[in-house]
DNA sequence: CTCCATGATTCTAA
DNA sequence: TTAGAATCATGGAG
């Protein structure tokens, strides 16, 4: 029996070397595909959802409905948001974006309604005002209001299609301009005051 | 139990 | 990257 050359060692030690090379890379692919199997059904957080607190809707309604026309909070003030609320900015985020979509499509279905009377709202208060050009008589304020009025109406009439959102959104704008504290009848919670902080026009 | 509200995720498009 | 839309999964009211 010839002795084993260290030349034919080391040929031996590469074959080993590679073929454990292999099996690691199949161990680490396979236990990295269990551990993402686990991770989305065990860590999904949609599997322990919690509700927000009560005042923490309450705050985050109260900054949506009182920037119905731009209702994108900035980064400090998502931030702002969640301290107060208790929950992280990510959650904000979620929050605004379930928000949003969800109150257009409830404009969409019934919610237009609430709108319309807004629309109204801030008609009258722009007759009552005079801060839009009437287009009769200067001083009667009977008719001029029911342009815009009828507008809502209008769109009511007609089959809410997603114009209806639009207007909509225009009509809060107005309404929030003139008359901040109609949509939502305000519930204590009150901040410091920060009424305007992030407005990007 | 069912049904709806709601927070989170995923996918697509701009 | 972000917003919007669709969808998922849970909580809670009925």
């Amino acid at each position: 029996m010839r002795p084993i050359t260290p030349k034919e060692i080391e040929r031996m030690v590469q074959i080993i070397h590679k073929k454990f090379s292999a099996i690691q890379m199949q161990l680490k692919q396979s236990t990295c595909e269990a551990v993402m199997i686990l991770r989305s059904r065990f860590l999904d957080a949609r599997r322990k959802r919690r509700n927000f607190s009560k005042q923490a809707t309450e705050i985050l309604n109260e900054y949506f409905y009182s920037h119905l026309s731009n209702p994108y909070p900035s980064e400090e003030a998502k931030e702002e948001l969640a301290r107060k609320c208790g929950i992280t900015v990510s959650q904000v985020s979620n929050w605004f974006g379930n928000k949003r979509i969800r109150y257009k499509k409830n404009i969409a279905k019934a919610q237009e309604e609430a709108n319309m009377y807004a629309a109204k709202k801030a008609a009258q208060g722009i007759a009552q005002y005079g801060m839009m050009p009437s287009p009769g008589v200067p001083g009667s304020m009977v008719s001029p209001s029911g342009e815009m009025y009828s507008m809502a109406v209008s769109a009511q009439q007609q089959g809410l299609h997603h114009m209806a959102a639009v207007q909509a959104n225009a009509f809060s704008d107005l309404a929030s301009a003139y008359n901040p504290n109609m949509m939502v009848s305000v519930t204590g919670a009150g901040y410091p005051s920060n009424p305007d902080a992030s407005r990007t026009d």
